[in-house]
DNA sequence: CTGAAAGCGCTTACAG
DNA sequence: CTGAAAGCGCTTACAG
């Protein structure tokens, strides 16, 4: 049957065959396993590929090799700059070992899951990276079902069978609270994640054991809703200001909702740290530019997707991972800065 | 010859076509042009497809339809949450028209234009997206000459012949300049963008007009190197403070620059707006909570993506492109806030 | 170490 | 409106 007459490409790998005078077997070895020809012919065929120009068709590839050495990484939300530290880290790691990324943008919106599986289900990729703490499902269809290599960073999903990579959350909030009280505070407040999310859970879980760990009882604490925006924190600080008693100091389950408190409370005329003291969480490159600089921690976030993806090359490749390895927990840095300090003694002014 | 045994993908279109009754090129029909086909056929090949779950394989697809429904965008900083907003709009008119979007990261590195080439050679996308200003080339090939179809938005490339997509950045500049002189400030501080940057090009174009428009000479003006980091804002800021007959305003090339230079300046006890104004561009999330908020230029970020994406579009399809649509540029605004207002009357403080 | 040939899973021009 | 069959551009098991 007569074809379409769109224009085909450029070169086709029988022509480089033509060239170097071999087969287009030999041309296929020579771009995928030059270490089983000998050296004249891997020369000529490479002097061939060199002179054509010729790259092969990614899609044939594909569909004749079974593998399309290209991995998906769901985001939850592309928006956020702290995703791109660990995007950098995975495009890194999987690129030394060929592979290519597509990205996957949840925007925060479920229903997007589905074009997740779709994606799988037509083998465009080998493997997934997750970074939305949980296993995109559709229709009672779940990733995990379909067979394809997986790896969670980031957000941990509980119970999961497969690689995890995480960061100590609830150790870093105990270690917040800490840092609070040796500093004399007592009355600490929490700003809270999204519920259900699982680095809120953590981070809640931190506080209250470090409250406890203080001597400080739970009840005696206040818990503020936020779900990780910029706006959070700043609706967060109305309630702080309305508060009867105020805490002295604030732990913040991220950076966007602490700098959007402090925002919103310094321009309410308090001062920080001597009427509240800020804690925040990710150490996001914005931190050090608001006033006063926040005190935070600073995530690996690099390190956090170099060794997602090392995982993900390790399941795709077949190598066993080891029990320590499928189950990461890395360590998070406390940055002081001039955000948290000492109440002020006695009363706060009028 | 026999074929090596990985597991196969779980549904082909043949089992879909079986259970339907139906040869695989109804099936296929069914999938891509279903108003060629009589209702109760198609409902059968739904059904079929329904019930087997089946999603086409991508690679055959694109290897047989020589189109792979897959579009380019090059980005110079991932990192760069400005671009987060304009690949939500690309992506939010490509889906529309069936299309992926495959992200190519230059990470502001020259040599990754090479895989820019590499993956277009390969057949991998139909289409590419440039936001970064040049045609991407390596060792003497560019980008251009592989014939795909190109639009370039955010970053103007003068001379292309392929649509562009841009804002008005001469304009928008001058009037940053305007809005400073009605202030009342005569000595200005332009802090630039990197180096042969087509938006330093521009936005310094339009920083000069202002001046001139409101006979101001240029000789007097200071200008202050940068490259469009928070860095470079605060390297800036040590310089401004070194001089001798200090500027009262300083217009920045962007927000980062004029956030650091915010920090510092702040830092080193001169008051804003009454010691120096600040005018940045761009509008980033970030500039809404610096203290105090910065006065800048928003620009329509998901409307950039969504129009060079329908360009873009049309290039691919051969719908032709009126000239008044193949080189558009987009207004900006000018969000008046607290870190510019006018110069303090007489003498600085000492 | 190299070649001949099958076949990956689709789409589409042709025929009916 | 639908089917039979070619073929997209590669890779790989088999044979030599």
């Amino acid at each position: 049957m007569s074809e379409d007459d769109r224009p085909r490409q450029s070169v086709g790998i029988a022509e480089v065959a033509a060239l170097a005078g071999v087969s287009t077997a030999t041309v296929s070895r020579a771009l995928s396993n030059p270490e089983k020809l000998r050296a004249p012919t891997l020369a000529r065929v490479a002097d061939a590929v060199r002179r054509t120009g010729y790259t092969p068709n990614v899609a044939a590839r594909s569909l004749r090799g079974r593998r399309t050495m290209v991995v998906l990484v769901v985001v939850p939300d592309i928006g956020n700059p702290f995703f791109a530290d660990v995007l950098q880290g995975i495009d890194d790691e999987l690129s030394r070992h060929g592979y290519g990324l597509l990205i996957g943008n949840l925007a925060r919106v479920r229903a997007k899951e589905a074009e997740i599986l779709e994606i799988v289900q037509a083998g465009q990729v080998d493997g997934v990276i997750l970074l939305n703490g949980r296993v995109p499902e559709d229709r009672g269809r779940t990733l995990t079902e379909l067979g394809i290599p997986l790896v969670a960073i980031c957000e941990a999903i509980p119970g999961a069978a497969f690689p995890q990579v995480e960061v100590r959350n609830r150790e870093a909030a105990q270690a917040a609270v800490q840092h609070l009280v040796s500093l004399g505070h007592r009355r600490i407040a929490y700003l809270a994640g999204p519920d259900g999310n699982i680095l809120e859970r953590d981070r809640r879980a931190g506080f209250c054991a470090g409250l406890a760990h203080a001597g400080i009882a739970v009840s005696a604490a206040s818990f503020l809703a936020g779900d990780f925006s910029f706006r959070a924190g700043t609706d967060a600080a109305a309630a702080f200001l309305a508060m009867a008693d105020r805490p002295t100091a604030l732990f913040a389950a991220n950076d966007e909702m602490a700098i959007g408190f402090l925002k919103a409370v310094r321009d309410a005329g308090l001062r920080i740290p001597g009427d509240v003291s800020i804690v925040g969480f990710d150490g996001i490159a914005f931190a050090d530019y608001v006033d006063p600089v926040l005190t935070t921690f600073r995530q690996p976030r690099h390190a956090l997707g170099v060794t997602g993806a090392g995982l993900l090359v390790k399941v795709m490749n077949g190598t066993p991972v080891a029990p320590e390895e499928a189950c990461q927990r890395l360590p998070v840095e406390l940055l002081v800065r001039a955000s948290s300090g000492p109440p002020r003694g006695g009363r706060q002014p009028p």
